[in-house]
DNA sequence: TTAGGGTTAG
């Protein structure tokens, strides 16, 4: 368009930089910011809105802030958009600064401010926080629309509160959002994470046409459940009627592979990988096969997949740690750490729990106490009841049945009834029936939680 | 014309 000279105009730059802020490519957005700004048309609502929606996406939040600021008028698209760029980013003081600042300025809130809100919380994994402004939203005389209903639902399914999500259900019915596709997606993975195949399935059924989202829920919601015959059928299902998997498909039947007796299905889902094209950009996809082969034992072919890839993060390394520690070899396992940790990449509190549970399972007692005591100082990472699990392991594979008892009673967490059981089965295997006997009390007279 | 959403690994 600019070759043949035809000059963009205030509809032109707005989709463009859409698509810059959908593709993430900063580079051209910046590069239509100078355009702009030389085509005098940088004071254009429009224009300076999807300027600052664009930096949001790409994740400049300070470049956006600084357009957002310069606005002479700025309108509900605006302060939507900003809010949106530090909401994605986690950085929820100057959001919900932002939103008081919103409020101020007499500009309305609308569903769409609501739907961030929540979208962000979501991100976040505060599940519980994003249900909570449904009520809300419906105080202020506002209906929910497909968008907050999605939110929602996937709320319900992360928690497993399939009573709420029924709610949503009805409430979707009643409004004539249950034709949506968004919405059928959520519900299917509603039900089928919440352990309710039933009702999950006759949604799948009664979809008419299916997408590949609609296929992936079905897959990851019967993957989810442990159902591998069935999610293995609608894989092939999927692909007999002409639909290609994508990487969200394989990484929902992944972890299947690992569970069912033999290999075969796995390394099939790996020669498909290798033999279609698409796939290569996918960390998350190279994890999940690494860890596939982690936990079915395979370690070398584990090892030889991460060998292979130029990029890594804190997954892959954790899952090939944890592969290590299963099989007896914390040697191996504290080397990969340490390698991790000076190619500068963090470790988080499950990269611990495979840590921890490879010294346990090596006998590598002093190393693991080590490293649980400095977890927080070095690492940053305070030490969650799972750490503590994998202590009181430590210490009662090695006979240290005191010092497990100690961990036990001095952790600032409610001992759950399987941690007792670990102690107990510990004192039986060498023999110590006084702490054995007063870990059996203690087990009996735990009362049920609600 | 610009803002929010569904499937996703350790």
């Amino acid at each position: 368009m600019l070759k043949m000279g035809i000059k963009p105009d205030n509809f032109t730059y707005p989709s463009v930089l859409k698509a810059c802020g959908d593709e993430f490519d900063l580079g051209f957005g910046r590069e239509l910011h100078r355009s702009i700004d030389a085509s005098g048309l940088e004071w254009n609502l429009f224009v300076q809105n999807a300027l600052v929606a664009m930096y949001a996406k790409c994740g400049e939040v300070e470049l956006a802030y600084d357009v957002f600021e310069k606005m002479p008028e700025k309108d509900v698209v605006s302060w939507n958009s900003i809010i949106s760029g530090y909401a994605s980013k986690g950085m929820w003081p100057q959001a919900f600064d932002l939103l008081g600042k919103m409020r101020n300025s007499n500009t309305p809130i609308n569903l769409v401010t609501w739907n961030t809100i929540a979208g962000g919380y979501f991100q976040a994994g505060n599940y519980k926080d994003a249900l909570g402004l449904i009520p809300q939203i419906r105080k202020h005389g506002i209906h929910l629309d497909s968008v907050a209903m999605v939110i929602g639902l996937g709320a319900c399914s992360r928690i497993g509160i399939v009573k709420l999500g029924k709610e949503i259900h009805g409430y979707a019915l009643r409004n004539g959002c249950d034709g949506n596709e968004s919405v059928k997606n959520a519900l299917i993975t509603m039900y089928s994470r919440c352990k309710d195949l039933r009702h999950a399935y006759s949604l799948f059924r009664s979809t008419e046409i299916k997408s590949l989202v609609t296929w992936n829920s079905m897959i990851a919601g019967y993957s989810h459940s442990d159902r591998y015959e069935e999610a293995s059928f609608f894989f092939r299902e999927m692909i007999s009627t002409g639909i290609q998997p994508n990487y969200v498909t394989i990484v929902s039947i992944l972890p299947l592979c690992a569970r069912v007796a033999n290999l075969h299905h796995g390394k099939e889902i790996h020669c498909y990988i290798m033999t279609h094209g698409g796939f290569k950009d996918y960390l998350l996809l190279w994890n999940s096969l690494v860890d596939m082969y982690s936990k079915s034992g395979k370690i070398s072919e584990a090892q030889k997949l991460f060998n292979s890839m130029n990029e890594k993060d804190k997954v892959t390394y954790t899952s090939l740690i944890d592969g290590y520690g299963m099989q007896g070899e914390g040697q191996i396992a504290l080397k990969l750490f340490e390698e991790m940790n000076n190619c500068g990449i963090k470790p988080d509190h499950i990269t611990m729990v495979a840590v921890l549970s490879a010294c346990s399972h090596s006998g590598l007692v002093s190393e693991g106490q080590i490293l649980f005591e400095k977890m927080s100082s070095l690492y940053g990472i305070n030490p969650r009841m799972e750490h503590f699990d994998c202590m009181v392991d430590l210490f009662g594979r090695a006979g240290l049945l005191k010092r497990a008892a100690d961990v036990i009673t001095m952790m600032p967490f409610r001992p759950s009834a399987a941690l007792w059981a670990t102690l107990i089965g510990a004192c039986r295997k060498h023999g110590n029936t006084d702490i054995g006997e007063w870990a059996a009390k203690k087990l009996l007279e735990m009362k049920p939680e609600n």
